[in-house]
DNA sequence: GTCTATAGGTAGATAGAC
DNA sequence: GTCTATCTACCTATAGAC
């Protein structure tokens, strides 16, 4: 039987037990990393909180810098769900709708990974690679281009569709990863779902009353 | 010549010394907490940058945290000086475009220090003490009544104040905070006057026109 | 009030038995 | 592939001379 294949762990083969392993350790890094940050976390409670010794962790990841990129590498995935929404075929007003509860709600189901790469961000994005950046301006060139089609077309007064993202995308965020002073504004101690959707309404309705042309909404 | 007033460096007294050595020692740790955030930050570090070897940072906070604490307590002071254009004396157009420009002029002057608050409310806020929250929500409040006495003068049309301020906030911070994101998206390496002023413009413009009533603007 | 030297503790990373 | 023991480096904080 060869070693690649011993059964171990009731019938789990090798490969299951890397994978899950590996998945644990993403999964424990990711929490403890947007609760205390790159230097903040220590490797010993990542590996407690995989529910394996520290050294497994080194059997899988060689230092603490290639457990945050890969982490890191993990968020972008979710990126460009919500901008999906923003397509030429549908009307600006359900189109800007969408994006903005989609948006919401991901970063409601996602604080942790929102958080994280919030403060990856605010470090000067040093561990984003390149590739990634260079696929987040791809997207964004993509919606920047439905916005002005919209305008020329009519539909949005004019605006410059990159600042109007960067409102959006500050908005959508910002409840998710300043939580206490979303609550602190809105006295309360914890944020629920109607404060979430009171959100949504006030940004849609704000922006698209200031995008339409008059009447249209 | 009593102790507290023996003359050094120069003719300084003391209370001179102490003083300058301080506003020294908080600067350089609100540049390297900013940079670093709390645990990746060094005295080591703090002390070479504000020109003392680190005994002497120690001789004037007992520890790490105690730096920490003043440096996020002075955070606290500007942040309400904004917020002073939000007034009832004046008309909603003129404050809001008043206070957008401002909050993101001193954003744009404050950068590190915005960036260290930032990353203060993504960590949970902790080191923001009882009073210093409780002073924000108070001036919160108070601007929320102006914004409600707006909409009962028929000035604004209906908008959830709190979410509006929350939506204000977040736009202006954006570019000073998540510098790399903001010059992804505007495809530029670093921010100048011109992008600062665009933002202003389109967030002006965005939100009055969603929320002036009709032919107002 | 200043500064050198160092104690004391902790965390990243590895060796090597199983 | 797992895990204990340990190495090494570094960092906070302090003692104590000047």
């Amino acid at each position: 039987m060869p070693a690649t294949k011993a059964r171990k762990n009731g019938g789990d083969t090798d490969e299951k037990i890397r994978a899950r392993n590996i998945r644990e350790i993403l999964k424990a890094a990711t929490e403890i990393f947007s609760r205390k940050g790159f230097d903040g976390a220590r490797i010993a409670e990542i590996a407690e909180a995989s529910g394996l010794p520290k050294a497994n962790v080194y059997y899988y990841f060689s230092s603490k810098e290639e457990i945050y990129r890969a982490v890191i590498e993990h968020l972008i995935e979710g990126w460009d769900d919500a901008f999906a929404h923003i397509s030429v075929d549908r009307e600006p007003q359900d189109a800007i709708r969408s994006y903005v509860a989609a948006k919401l709600s991901y970063t409601r189901r996602n604080v942790i990974e929102s958080r994280l790469f919030a403060n990856e961000i605010i470090r000067g994005a040093q561990f984003l690679s390149r590739k990634d950046r260079q696929h987040m301006r791809t997207i964004t060139d993509e919606k920047v281009k439905v916005i002005e089609d919209w305008i020329a077309a009519g539909k949005l007064r004019p605006v410059d569709p990159r600042h109007l993202f960067i409102m959006l995308w500050s908005a959508t965020q910002f409840y998710a990863d300043f939580e206490p002073l979303a609550c602190d504004a809105l006295h309360t101690t914890k944020l629920k779902g109607v404060d979430y959707a009171h959100a949504a309404e006030t940004i849609s309705e704000t922006v698209l009353r200031g995008l339409l042309p008059a009447g249209q909404i």
